[in-house]
DNA sequence: ATTTTTCTTGACCATTTGGTCAGTTTTGAC
DNA sequence: GTCAAAACTGACCAAATGGTCAAGAAAAAT
């Protein structure tokens, strides 16, 4: 080990293989976001991040483990937004103010991870014999959700109702969206965003305070 | 043409064509509700219908076709179900609480088709270049939507609005179940959608009468 | 019975694809 | 400069896949 490396905590060799994966993840996330995950091949993936076919087999198991690595990416960015905030929220209906617009700040500076997750969503639900791995992350932004919700309710309330309250959250956000893709232009996305998000969050006050 | 042909309406050769015809839409059908449409192969469809593989390519143009065809079913048969209603709806709080049930019931009943569309539309957003004719039926079935609203609205609203509304409702219940299909049990399902649905729609109410 | 038409079949082919590995290049240690 | 280790490469391979087509089976017409 050089001096060099000692100082900065990595070779010049450990260095150029992590640009090596990031491109390759990179690229990955690239070509997930145009054509169905199970439509990419490897060599899409290789050719576009500039690298040997060989070269992703050697920072990947197979294509399987490049997916579940981005989709765990992806949830970490996610849950990163709707934790990161300014001044806490007062009430309960701030702070799902807050979880909705989090969302749509992500689906549009993100959009590739959007899609990605988007997708991985369907897998998950399709070929749900294999791929447990890829179960995790939801169910941890799904109890990212359920955690915040829960400091501003009665540690009484039903451990199900909260649950369910996630499901409609991520479901309203991400159903929206895609939704919102095909019948709408982006600019009318965004004016739309607004009035639907009050008057959505009004309403899962109600539900909760029932 | 013999005359028993003549009789029937359809000679026996028809039949028979028609018939293989449908073994075919129903594997594809169970197929594509088990693993990503591009995943499934051509053999696995023939295999479950139990039919020669060349046959599939005398009914349909390539794998793309029977997709398609798939989904305007799909899409006609939830476009049936928003349709028929027992008596009609007094008041728009009533439509949308029976558009919303009405859904519902398709998911719960057809949830091999219910996956189907959730697939195609996300292809619809990937491979966006392709696959015009896919987006028709989806549009279709947003414009049924609206139409159905509007009976209830003064028609000097913004269609902008109703459109914003259609998308609300269809990403809300598409994403909602599929959510719910990860985090919750089919029991759980069953029990949530009642108040959430109230809840729903009550906001959607107010959304439009601003 | 014979011919014609329609439908069905599965062996076959060309191409693609995931994955491997022997060899090359780059970097680090001495 | 030399040797060793780590990263990278792309030709290669076995398996799978979409699509074809000549031959066969079923039904209709004569």
């Amino acid at each position: 080990m050089s001096a060099k490396a000692k100082k900065s905590g990595k070779s010049r060799t450990q260095k150029r293989a992590k640009r090596t994966r990031k491109k390759l993840k990179q690229a990955a996330l690239d070509v997930f976001s145009e054509k169905s995950i199970d439509a990419v091949t490897v060599e899409e993936i290789t050719e576009k991040a500039d690298v040997g076919k060989g070269t992703l087999y050697q920072h990947f198991e197979d294509k399987e483990e490049i997916v579940i690595t981005l989709v765990e990416d992806a949830i970490e960015h996610l849950i990163e937004r709707l934790r990161s905030c300014e001044s806490a929220p007062e009430t309960l209906e701030d702070m799902l103010e807050h979880l909705l617009n989090a969302h749509y700040e992500f689906f549009v500076d993100s959009s590739e991870e959007f899609l990605l997750l988007f997708q991985g969503k369907l897998l998950l639900k399709l070929q749900s014999d294999t791929l447990d791995e890829l179960e995790e992350p939801y169910l941890r932004y799904l109890e990212e959700i359920e955690n915040q919700v829960s400091t501003y309710l009665s540690p009484r309330i039903d451990p199900v109702k909260i649950r369910r309250l996630a499901c409609a959250v991520a479901g309203f956000v991400f159903g929206f969206f895609s939704f919102a893709m095909i019948g709408m232009t982006s600019d009318e996305i965004e004016t739309s965003i607004k009035p639907l998000r009050r008057v959505f969050v009004r309403s899962l006050c109600s539900f909760l305070g029932r």
